[in-house]
DNA sequence: AATGAAAGCTCTTAGAC
DNA sequence: GTCTAAGAGCTTTCATT
């Protein structure tokens, strides 16, 4: 079950953090731009993205999606408190309904805190009412991103 | 203040679509090879790259990195309610503590629901003491995560 | 560990359907 | 809106420092 234990902390140099942050920001861009960005050659370059590739401190590249431009107007994030004995069957329900486009197991009283994609407040009501057969919940609607997902520090 | 005030819904089709799943899987995949994908010629893939960039629908490109393996071993999400005219400080004091990866506003009784990386335990109260200057907090560790940050339905 | 030069491949532009 | 073809640019390999 779990796959990584315990990753070992890779040590990064000031090339390395250079070369992150200039992926972070276009994760397309070419090698060679890369290596201009970070002051070494392309094939210096090249294999340092494969080391951390295969460190695994890069997991991937991925496109930033608006949704706002798929027609997404409404953001929302939810407490979810499973009724007793209903635990594995809300995860599943919401694993299920893809608007969820996050969801995290947590401490405390509400055992998920989720995110929705919505087209519509009616669409809120809709997704909720196949969690609310089998939990409690509480959901707060975003109005703002103050600070839109980033990375830590690189220490 | 609202760069975006009513941005299109941008009406995608199949082809579309499955460009946009092979980014979200490796963004960094060529041309050709995303052609070879979806099933169209490298021109045609890359001036539908183009458009969709054009229509705001691609925000960008970004890197997939792994906390775990820069030894971030704990993450909590951290419910704020700022005290009485706190409000601005506290999304100051967020917005400048580099470990808080995500922050949003919301409507109800918390004013904020924001993500923190962390090194340590030990480290979750050195963070949160520079909040509670301000606000009160409710946080959560994150156990497991059931539905990692997936794309909502390309409709 | 990084560099530089060369081979091979990829991207893009242009022009046609 | 998509294709083929060709030039430009990029990535990678390998020998060198």
């Amino acid at each position: 079950m779990n796959k990584r234990p315990n990753p070992p902390a890779a040590a990064l140099d000031e090339i390395d953090r250079a070369l992150l942050a200039a992926l972070v920001e276009d994760a397309r861009a070419s090698v060679s731009e890369l290596a201009r960005i970070v002051g070494l050659s392309a094939p210096s370059t090249s294999e340092r993205l494969r080391r951390l590739e295969a460190q695994g401190v890069i997991g991937g590249y991925t496109v930033r999606i608006d949704p706002r431009a798929l027609g997404y107007t409404l953001q929302a994030i939810v407490r979810v408190k499973p009724l007793p004995g209903q635990l594995h069957l809300v995860e599943d329900v919401i694993r299920r309904i893809p608007e969820f486009i996050e969801c995290d197991k947590v401490t405390g009283d509400d055992c998920f805190i989720a995110r929705i994609w919505l087209h519509s407040i009616e669409q809120l009501d809709e997704i909720l009412n196949k969690v609310t057969e089998r939990a409690e919940t509480s959901t707060a609607i975003v109005k703002s991103t103050p600070v839109p997902r980033r990375l830590p520090p690189l220490g």
